[in-house]
DNA sequence: CGTTTTTGACCTGCGC
DNA sequence: GCGCAGGTCAAAAACG
């Protein structure tokens, strides 16, 4: 049951905080609407804001400008070479089109430079089946180091095994504002785990949240200590269960990368290895990575305060209500062995 | 008290 | 039309 969870905000903020190099500056404008400028300071916004359409926009929030400002705001991005977005029309399985940032360490270098073009879907992604939800959906490669970096705060729905992956896909819905269609599934990729596959969906009807509406029920730290001590796998990582926040897990994403978690993972990842290489990516072509994401140093501050107590293991998030520190890690932490486990016996999920 | 997480059940799309 | 798999819903539990 509980065995596969974890959260997108640790997911997504860890792109954000887990910058190891670091520059910070996230202070809450991810959605400044029309600013790039916000962007280059977080480069979370990036990844929450981030949405390719089918065919006309790429950038479906509304607040986001379009074109120019995916550029600029990407630029930052653009070299950081562990985060991999890839625009998708339809129905593409994150799984399945792989991306390659989250290799191991060794090889991001190469696949920086050469994997940043846009995606499609159908082409790469190929699948058996096509999906139900042909929407515009974004799917974004993370590793674990950048796993957590979503200034949105989200609420999860579901979660199911998926077959053919060990790892269980974990939906979130926006929870910032009731409207919003904003959808995201975060899903561990079976060939890498450390790399995260992020797909959005929909777009966010109101601008992005500075705090959180609440934190209540958003931090189940006695789970995230129990799956801690079950999952070994990311279990740097640091979890935060919900909402987002505030850039927990910097550390703890840090030493994922740093330790290669790949490697320590799995041998999913020597299996996938060649695939990762960048041949492989070629195949699949476009694959935009995004680089270094910047944060405040203030939040860093935070974080590792926060960071601090997860590494403990069992604070809270608290903070700014963004600010989750441990959960990511925990929660992949679970996934990584729990939660195939527990996916399948989970059944009915 | 309000929000989130968990999780079984249900619904829908797709392939055969 | 059937079965499978993915995606969503909703009730209960947990947390701050």
């Amino acid at each position: 049951m509980a065995a596969g969870d974890w959260d997108l905000y640790a997911v997504v903020r860890s792109c954000t905080s887990a910058t190891n190099t670091s520059t910070p500056a996230v202070s809450g404008n991810y959605f400044s609407n029309g600013n790039n400028d916000s962007w280059r300071e977080d480069p979370l916004a990036c990844l929450a804001s981030l949405t390719f359409e089918e065919e006309d926009d790429p950038f479906t929030f509304p607040n986001l400008k379009k074109s120019g400002s995916l550029q600029d705001s990407y630029e930052p991005l653009l070299s950081d070479p562990t985060t991999t977005f890839i625009s998708t029309n339809r129905g593409t399985d994150p799984s399945s089109s792989r991306s390659i940032n989250g290799v191991s360490s060794g090889q991001h270098h190469q696949w920086q430079q050469q994997f940043i073009k846009p995606l499609n879907t159908q082409q790469q992604l190929k699948k058996p089946r096509k999906r139900k939800n042909q929407q515009k959906r974004t799917v974004c490669h993370i590793t674990a180091d950048n796993l957590s970096s979503d200034p949105w705060a989200w609420r999860k729905y579901g979660q199911k095994p998926i077959k053919g992956s060990p790892y269980p896909r974990n939906y979130y819905r926006c929870s910032s504002s009731k409207g919003c269609s904003a959808r995201k599934q975060v899903e561990r990729s079976n060939l890498e785990p450390n790399v995260f596959i992020v797909t959005y969906t929909g777009d966010h009807t109101h601008p992005r949240p500075t705090h959180r509406n609440s934190l209540a029920g958003s931090t189940r730290n006695k789970l995230s200590t129990v799956q801690r001590a079950a999952a070994p796998a990311t279990a740097s990582c640091s979890t935060s269960p919900t909402t987002v926040s505030a850039p927990e897990g910097t550390a703890a994403y840090v030493n994922n990368s740093a330790g290669h978690n790949g490697d320590e993972d799995d041998e999913s990842a020597d299996k996938i290895a060649p695939e990762m290489s960048p041949e492989a990516v070629n195949d699949d072509e476009d694959d935009l990575l995004i680089p270094d994401v910047h944060v405040d140093d203030d939040l860093f501050k935070g974080l590792e305060e926060l960071v601090g107590d997860a590494g403990g293991g069992s604070s809270s998030s608290t903070g700014s209500g963004l600010g989750n520190s441990s959960a990511f890690g925990d929660k992949f932490s679970s996934w990584g062995t729990g939660s195939s486990a527990s996916a399948a016996a989970g059944g009915g999920w």
